[in-house]
DNA sequence: TTGTGTTTTACGACCTCC
DNA sequence: GGAGGTCGTAAAACACAA
């Protein structure tokens, strides 16, 4: 309860998170199979769909991503054998990265 | 139970884009 | 001129051996 007492503005106590329904993880999952990162277009149809705010679903693809980023650093410190001279510079496990940033607008013409 | 570890929402701080 | 990216983290929710 700290940081609501010191802030005092989100995140009223009453409801600190909600539990998203079975069928909105399992749409959100979807999409993310298809896609990591969702366009401001398909964000707000899922948002229509779901009954979700734009935010929750943006709020999702980030912790979704995050915890995929947190599995494969598991993978790679589980499956790595005895060869610790080779560990310095290892590029994404086997999967594209996207920087930070991106454009702006997303947006195809 | 309960003690304890993990997962799921939600945010703030900071950063990167042109 | 702000959208979204990450990282770190709080706390609720859950899983489960002891």
């Amino acid at each position: 309860t700290r940081r609501l007492q010191i802030t005092g503005k989100t995140r009223t106590k009453d409801k600190y998170r909600v539990v998203y329904t079975d069928r909105q993880r399992l749409e959100l999952e979807k999409e993310f199979q298809s896609n990591r990162y969702i366009t401001m277009r398909r964000k707000a149809e899922l948002s229509l769909e779901l009954g979700l705010s734009e935010r929750q679903i943006k709020i999702w693809f980030q912790n979704r991503r995050a915890k995929e980023r947190k599995i494969n650093r598991k993978r790679l410190q589980h499956s790595s054998p005895a060869s610790t001279t080779t560990l310095a510079s290892p590029g994404p496990a086997g999967s594209a990265e996207a920087q930070p940033g991106m454009s702006p607008n997303g947006f195809f013409s």
